[in-house]
DNA sequence: GTCACGAATATGTATAGACATATATCGGGT
DNA sequence: ACCCGATATATGTCTATACATATTCGTGAC
């Protein structure tokens, strides 16, 4: 039917012994060569097997000593911050987006700031404002500042029509980023904009991404708070 | 000084290549024969450069059509949900915890129904509730179900000294986790519990935690809003 | 023109061997 | 007892080769 590779036998077989829990953390598992007999393959091919498993961390190799089963490290999922649009879509739901604010902010005003952390020279900032809607109710208000320099092309992107956030994943790439999830209560403009009472409780959503050592882009988003939800996941998909 | 592995510097240049933009997404790379003979070694060096950046979601490779860099998938970043304890005792301050509530459960009962999704035979379950402190502030109220099949153990630990969600880290082995992250106003039971009004914003996180087909562990915590966040990164850490 | 089939091609998997590198262990000297 | 260096050992990297497999592409039949 479907011939499974055998270095991912390999691989499924240590994993599902560790997940099991007839391998524990600290154990040695047996060496390169004992597998191989045991495979009855060559040792590259439980080299690519075990190489794979410490590379997502559930082994931890040293030379001489062996193979280990890691340690329950620092519980670290995926989490997945998809584009709004999409994720709406995705869940069935009519998607919309209403521009509220769009200016240009030059580049030593204060609420600049956020993006001038590291590099000197920041020239103009675009702050865009407006809300995010799935089927019609009033989802998250995004407040965001876009580095000019790093995308000019954005000052003619029409951004009534597409939120700037699918217009900057589609064109601009980045290379690292933060995102900050706290609680917050609604502040007035916003709770007005999401038609919510002040002080609502809100999930909110910051971001910074970077390329290389430029900001690109800054966001904050307030969801209200039982319209949405973030999920993170740990294990096999 | 540093020999860095070869099929490593592959990996790392065409990472940059990406990262520099470069290389966009839906670009060919060149086909393994031709980096091959770009860095003078065998195709299995390139091969093992090019299955990582592969299943780290970076390229996506076609049989007879080529290697191409990967559109944007959702962005995925990794979150740390560390233990409360740990997280608060590294920024530097004085952790606490108060066990507020300790009950069995019946299996048949409704409050255990969140255990008992997938496998028919559940036995007991514990119930726990507390506060977590830090530096003598409430942070977070707790509220978690145990699966007594599974860790039988836990019926005899201290959990007044011991929050679960520490013992559990270090005495059980799960293989698979959700995290659901979501605002809520605080219900009047956990309002009270950590001195905030009622309907006050909090940040909810929600963990279900699975060993093989069973789940081991729910807990729900309750953050007071602006005493914590959570941070999820993306890139070179 | 279009559809089916075979050939070309890029990747996927695996092998056997070689040398490199880190380090645990064992001796030996003080 | 303690420190130090030599040695054995397990993993790390790399090569050259072989065959498998999935698609694309071109060819030819209809």
């Amino acid at each position: 039917m479907k011939p499974i590779p055998l270095h991912e036998r390999i691989r499924t077989d240590i994993e599902s012994a560790i997940m099991g829990g007839q391998l524990r953390p600290g154990d040695r598992i047996p060496k390169e060569t004992e597998l191989m007999a045991q495979y009855g393959c060559a040792r590259m091919t439980v080299n690519k097997a075990l190489s794979a498993l410490a590379t997502t961390g559930m082994l931890d190799r040293r030379k001489r000593a062996g193979s280990f089963v890691a340690r329950p490290r620092a519980q670290s999922m995926v989490l997945d911050i998809p584009d709004l649009a999409a994720a709406i879509a995705e869940r069935g739901q009519i998607y919309g987006w209403v521009l509220a604010g769009r200016k240009l902010i030059a580049p030593d005003h204060a609420d600049a700031a956020p993006l001038g952390a590291f590099k000197k020279p920041l020239g103009n900032v675009l702050n865009i404002s407006g809300v995010h809607f799935a089927d019609g109710l009033p989802l998250a208000h995004e407040e965001r500042l876009i580095n000019l320099t790093l995308v000019p092309e954005i000052a003619d992107a029409d951004l009534s029509q597409t939120p700037p956030g699918s217009w900057l994943i589609a064109h601009v790439p980045w290379t690292e980023a933060e995102n900050r999830i706290s609680a917050a209560g609604a502040p007035p403009a916003i709770a007005r904009a999401l038609g919510i009472a002040r002080g609502a409780p809100c999930l909110m959503l910051e971001r910074l991404t970077w390329r290389g050592p430029d900001t690109v882009t800054r966001v904050r988003q307030h969801f209200v708070a039982d319209r949405y939800e973030l999920i993170a996941r740990f294990g096999p998909s």
